[in-house]
DNA sequence: TGGGATTTGTTCGTATGTATT
DNA sequence: GAATACATACGAACAAATCCC
């Protein structure tokens, strides 16, 4: 009416981004079961969206949809998130190809920019910090021009955060603010073995926080499941739930 | 209790596969409307499951949802079917990666014998040797053991076939079945470069189906959308629908 | 094992928004 | 340009399945 808004506003989206959020914060913990009517009461609006904003999230892997046992947050085991990691590592290595050398000034800058207040945000907020620097990636993956590549990086990057949550330290990003400058340097020099290398270096680094957790001594087992190589430990059985 | 069924029939995920059908083998054009009362009647269910089928078709890319204005099969760009082309191809690549020399003997046999039934069809019916060639490329990805790997592969191929049916030819599976079988040979031997230019090169050759369409004469202006520039031909407009 | 409370799956009706004459 | 016809968005209620005691 007398608002600017140019597209109505779209109502279970509002609930699929909430949901997503408190996911991804950890304030809904994997596993959590979903109640329907409990979202809905919460919200102010029927089961309907509430069962359409869950489905959603289902398809982006953050919540497990049970036929007539209701919504939870996923818990991915760690081979599904060996399976994520490997894919996310694909698209990223896509992103950079597509962008090593081929980077325009204005892209350039808004990329430095992004760092600049992922350094800023460092010192300060610890959440604001690890906002950004997941969102460094999805930048990456916007200046390709490919939306469909930027859709699949969000989805893989918002696994890895639950994952991370399930798995992994605290995330400290502290290491990727240096790493990210490295990067940018790198695309304006054209260096694509470079890029990937440090595209490659940057995103083990978080694979390498999700898979070392308690003891340090068990290093190699975990590393050779990464590695899809059933070789030293074969009485290992890949049923690790819950653990 | 008595029935033999492990999970209860999931109704709308009948519908989903049925339209999905459907959209694939053209029976439905791309751009047609699909509106719920009529298919909520023909299969004889409520609008509810057929707007959940839709949902999930439209994340899967097949049809297109725009907000009060209902559903209708995807009509992919050009420049969506370039970001989909090559992020298929990322894919593929990170599964010939994965089974490069890796390749267990039952592994081999069952692409061995999917490539056999591909070759017998090809004598025989056309659709069905469409169907298996691409079924090929799912077999891949199922073999890798990534689950999510698989899913992305089918729902990029699905993509490709709507691309197809738009843009390309009929689809000549002939040259399919060498290069099928040149790749498993490559993978048998554990030769990665090999392996990798030999699915470049087959994945080329569907792109190249996709742009070469009526004319050898336009080819230049096609190509010159998919790099991205709106050089030679501003006043063509993107409405073409309903042909 | 069984019964009741709770939650989900599905249907149908109404209001709202879009296309057409 | 306004009124009509139609399709969609959303909500409330019914039926079925699950979970808990």
């Amino acid at each position: 009416m007398t608002e600017p808004d140019p597209k109505s506003p779209p109502r279970a989206a509002a609930i699929h981004q909430a949901l997503r959020q408190a996911i991804l914060e950890q304030a809904l913990a994997p596993g959590a079961k979903l109640p329907e009517d409990l979202i809905a009461s919460q919200f102010g609006v029927s089961r309907t969206l509430v069962r359409e904003a869950l489905g959603r999230l289902a398809a982006e892997g953050l919540v497990e949809l049970r036929h007539n046992r209701g919504a939870s947050v996923a818990a991915p085991s760690l081979a599904e998130a060996r399976d994520v990691f490997a894919i996310r590592r694909a698209m990223e290595l896509l992103a950079v190809d597509a962008l090593c050398g081929r980077l325009e000034p204005a892209q350039a800058a808004r990329l430095e920019a992004h760092v600049e207040a992922e350094a800023a945000a460092q010192a300060t907020s610890g959440p604001t910090s690890i906002r950004l620097a997941g969102e460094f990636h999805l930048l990456l993956a916007e200046l390709t021009g490919n939306a469909l590549l930027q859709r699949y990086v969000a989805e893989l990057a918002s696994r890895c955060s639950l994952i991370l949550s399930l798995y992994g330290r605290p995330h400290s990003a502290d290491c990727a603010v240096e790493e990210h400058r490295a990067l940018i340097a790198a695309l304006r020099a054209g260096d694509a073995p470079a890029c990937r290398a440090l595209m490659d270096h940057h995103l083990a680094a978080v694979m390498g926080r999700a898979l070392l957790p308690p003891k340090p001594g068990d290093m190699r087992a975990v590393l050779a499941r990464y590695a899809g190589t059933p070789a030293p430990s074969p009485p290992r059985r890949a049923k690790a739930r819950s653990a």
